[in-house]
DNA sequence: TTTAAACTGTGTATAAATTACACAGTAGAT
DNA sequence: ATCTACTGTGTAATTTATACACAGTTTAAA
């Protein structure tokens, strides 16, 4: 989001907000993406604490980094408070953000790539029954890397995460068979 | 340590302590370490942030857990403050914690292996220059499983992490070689 | 000083995991 | 009815991980 006050006026930065008192700094976080963005009720995951003394040039501030899995078209998003424009920005073609933004956006995406690859957590980035062309497409844009179409299909399916729902995806070509994740 | 006040009083639990203003988070833990078992210039890493609301019966605490390589001979411990005991517990022995430290624990000690395995950071727990078996005790007694001999120096010195010192190391039979961490 | 004990350093064969790759079948679009 | 775009499947080749034994070096003990 654009901010419009100093200071880094007219900065591009990431979303960011005070905890609240008496909410769990999840649910600050929801608070603080939804007064700032419109955005309600998506998945977050913890990435890290940065407390540098001097990331902030006015006042003291300590951050814990979340990200959200967002699908833009299911958020549309509009600026509130002191931000002047909210805009999604492709990972690869990032603006300078202000504050220690960069860093932030570099340590979420690399926890995202791991949280995905290690626990198949995709929040509401696939609807509840997803194909595995589907899935494999939201593979490869996170990691940013094509992946062969068999071997995917074998690996994904020896984890034992998804569940095959005897449904077929109506509407594209080839009928492909419908999975949902597994819950435990 | 123990605790000596209330609540969780006689209690063992994870030494820890507020935040210091003006100071990082990472230099507050290494103060409040010191404060209260005069273990001094450690290496620390940070592990997560815990918010829940009740994690603490009497005020509202936010604690964001990191773990600390402490080789206990370089460190004696002596008990400060509100502490009335210091005691080192093996892992797999541990007493039960006062307030969610069980949590805290079992956390750290995940990001403590995945931090060796991935980073190979096992900050003074050996010394300036080591030998292989050395490094192999340590990986042993961390991931608390045994580790074929051949193939994990194999696999240690083709990460490129290492250097040869072209030095051996005396006192110990077959007069091993020395290696050190390479520096980037 | 000799001998024993405890450790180091090394390679290869086997098993397991990952990668590369092609074609027949099905549903939608024309 | 035909074309197009997609699905679903197996195997061979390569890479990576695992299992395993012996000769050489140093210290400690006799």
């Amino acid at each position: 989001m654009k901010r419009s006050v100093e200071p880094f006026k007219d900065y591009w930065m990431l979303p960011g907000g005070m905890m609240t008192e008496g909410l769990t700094m999840e649910e600050s976080v929801s608070k603080v993406l939804y007064g700032l963005t419109g955005i309600n009720n998506v998945h977050i995951e913890q990435v890290k604490c940065y407390s540098d003394v001097d990331r902030h040039p006015v006042k003291r501030v300590v951050t814990v980094c979340f990200y959200a899995l967002v699908k833009p078209e299911n958020h549309p998003v509009i600026a509130k408070n002191y931000v002047s424009d909210v805009v999604w920005h492709s990972v690869n073609e990032m603006p300078n953000l202000g504050f220690d933004h960069n860093s932030l956006a570099v340590d979420a995406l690399a926890k995202l790539r791991q949280n995905l690859k290690e626990n198949l957590i995709f929040g509401e980035l696939l609807p509840e029954k997803f194909t595995l062309k589907e899935l494999q497409d939201l593979y490869e844009s996170i990691l940013d890397e094509s992946l062969d179409r068999r071997n995917f299909r074998k690996k994904i399916l020896q984890t034992d995460l998804l569940i095959a729902t005897n449904e077929k995806k109506a509407g594209v070509k080839g009928g492909p068979e419908l999975y949902s994740i597994k819950k435990k």
